[in-house]
DNA sequence: TCCTTCTCTTGACCTAGTCAAGACAACGGT
DNA sequence: ACCGTTGTCTTGACTAGGTCAAGAGAAGGA
């Protein structure tokens, strides 16, 4: 099963260019970064990438089932690596840290809406907002209550 | 329980103007607006109100608990009136339509994220992505293969 | 190696939205 | 009814995040 970024981008039908490996690279590395800090970091490897290539890139690697983008709200659009599964996010309110969570249940009833108003429904994107650890000390140290206090359970 | 725009926005603290009225009847008459559109609807009735102001209006009224801010990737914020209940939507992937879903079970398993990586969960967001019924018509009219076989149902 | 085609670079442009300063209006007190 | 305080609106500059178009350049098949 070892198959190379280069064998993944020739079967989705896209060609294998240094931008392209580097930006793989950056994203293997990190599973969930906006389309900056790619840029960013890719630079280290590949210094003369252009931001516009970065947004290409993506948008290729998107298109071709090697990449997912997300938009959580109130942020630039995350990018993983992640794909095929069908996994959801939470996302952090204070510091905007994402992490992967199984959907406990799969193919759940509640993710069938009731009334579809006539639309047919081909996803279901899930969002857990919240708040990580590392912010649950941060807040607790500043005195602003604790952690636990924050919400009154899940709001569906 | 004739409780009038004016009431509410007192009740949360809020002066009432002109302005916030003319947003807030904008509102009821659409669910799901953006802000540039409530701007233009709102200037036939007060004609000097100004693209920042209802960006101000809306912030406030979100901020009251008047108005609900809803996000989808990829377009414009939304604002509707319908705030304190656990709804979702359901928004169409070609045209942007939104339409109001109750969540089928409530405060419903899967809801729970299984592993919540040490965060604390106040909130979850549920967003169907599909083809609204207008849509589903047009594709079939232009050739594109029959609505149904868009997707191969709901994945959670 | 050559040629075609896709991809990258460069640079202009766009939307959606924020921030700051001052004019103005709302509303409590007299 | 008026006045003063304070919150809100107008005006205008500015920002982030991202798209679009044209041409240079590299990938990969013949």
């Amino acid at each position: 099963m070892e198959t190379t970024w280069e064998h993944r981008l020739r079967n989705a039908g896209l060609r294998v260019t240094r931008p392209r490996l580097s930006v793989l690279d950056v994203l293997a590395g990190h599973p969930h970064v906006d389309a900056d800090t790619i840029a960013t970091a890719a630079r280290a490897v590949h210094p003369s990438i252009s931001p516009q290539a970065v947004y290409g890139v993506l948008k290729a690697l998107v298109g071709g089932g090697l990449a997912r983008r997300i938009e959580p709200a109130g942020g630039p659009a995350l990018y993983e690596l992640r794909v095929g599964d069908n996994h959801h996010h939470l996302v952090c309110r204070e510091c905007g840290a994402v992490a992967d969570v199984d959907c406990a249940v799969g193919a759940a009833p509640c993710l069938t809406p009731s009334a579809a108003a006539g639309f047919v429904v081909d996803e279901a994107e899930v969002v857990f907002w919240g708040l990580c650890a590392d912010c649950q000390v941060a807040r607790r140290q500043h005195g602003y209550g604790t952690a636990t206090a924050i919400g009154e359970g899940v709001g569906a």
